[in-house]
DNA sequence: TCTATAACTAACCGTTTGGTTAGTTATAAA
DNA sequence: TTTATAACTAACCAAACGGTTAGTTATAGA
């Protein structure tokens, strides 16, 4: 079974007519999108916002994105995809401590890009909607979740003389430090967070 | 200069007539609109939910407490004093650190209330409105804030052996980690948070 | 009983929300 | 040039939002 667009199915069998083109790139609205819902979360961004920043109107975003929980979606998918290029190189390290503990660095420049502090998308997310958000949000969020504290343990592994038991306690507390760092980025100071990533590092 | 209200004003020096009385304990109705906040937000409660859960109507709401901010504010000043009778106990311990300790234990139990993973109604406000907040409610947020710092640093400073710096930059961490403890216990479970704990005191 | 007053009720206010839809325009095959 | 189609514009929708206000009711002193 293979899968094609309308356009492309049209164009190879010539069945119905072309008409005319978007005049936007999708990606490039997504991102503004996306920019926009990290900075200032769900609700607050209102559709009026979103048309402005993205430079479309609504028609225009719900006939690619189907609704805003749906433009949501996309933008968490486009956020996620910019964070794992950050976490490729946790498995790329020898040394998997060090290598989470970058990580925790670069993340603190990563949230605050555009001299604004925006978290994390996924954390802020998780903070504002829980159980309120759509089920196909929730299981990104769980998902991706899961995925960092897999990415963690592989990269404790790599280190010697650590139990499978401690390889889980391990790399749950980091993530639950990963998770308490992106809400504290938002209202903490540099220093004070630089201070609190070198604390967490002390204990494992 | 004493300030007196209005109604003992008059009843003292009989100027006016005694008009009809409040149906409703104000202690009462605030402590349901904090639950409220606490477990739901600011946005995302309405007036409405307000009304049927406080149990009054929308006049009396503002004839109390002025503007829904208003109402907000009453409420975390309501939701400090219970957490300050959590905090008592921390300047009772003669361990500062075990003290402080039982603290983030006992705050777990304390945000779970009614079963609900509320986390922490001064994170949350923190967390949602951030710089969209009131002037009054900020100052409500950070002064708390600086005062738990205290608590922790007098607690540190019972503990033979800490200089100075060594206090205030883990009080700072403690500081965060509490952020941190109070944001994630609305997504992790109790085990995973238990540990979180017990990994947080190994660094200190 | 009368009266001044504040607590109360309920209808109402303008604004904003997410979302829709009728009508217009640009495209490219026929 | 005609035509089928989808991208586009802009006016529109009901619902919900925080907040207000005119009118009613209960109270206690006079």
């Amino acid at each position: 079974m293979y899968f094609v667009s309308k356009r492309l199915f049209s164009f190879v069998f010539n069945f119905v007519k072309m008409p005319r083109i978007k005049e936007y790139n999708e990606s490039d609205v997504l991102e503004k999108a996306m920019n926009l819902f990290w900075r200032n979360g769900f609700e607050t961004t209102s559709m009026h916002m979103l048309e402005k920043e993205m430079g479309i109107n609504k028609f225009s975003i719900y006939s690619s994105f189907g609704s805003k929980q749906g433009l949501l979606l996309a933008s968490i998918k486009c956020y996620q995809e910019q964070l794992n290029s950050l976490l490729t190189e946790i498995e790329k390290g020898k040394n998997g401590k060090q290598a989470i503990k970058n990580y925790f660095y670069k993340f603190l420049s990563f949230s605050q890009r555009g001299n604004h502090k925006n978290g994390c998308l996924i954390t802020n997310t998780k903070n504002e909607l829980g159980d309120k958000a759509a089920p196909e949000i929730k299981n990104a969020l769980v998902n991706f979740t899961l995925g960092v504290k897999d990415i963690f343990a592989n990269a404790l592994s790599k280190d010697s003389s650590r139990t499978v038991e401690t390889i889980n306690q391990q790399s749950d507390y980091l993530l639950i430090a990963m998770f308490g760092l992106s809400s504290a980025s938002r209202v903490f100071d540099r220093d004070q967070l630089e201070n609190y990533i070198e604390q967490i590092f002390n204990s494992i």
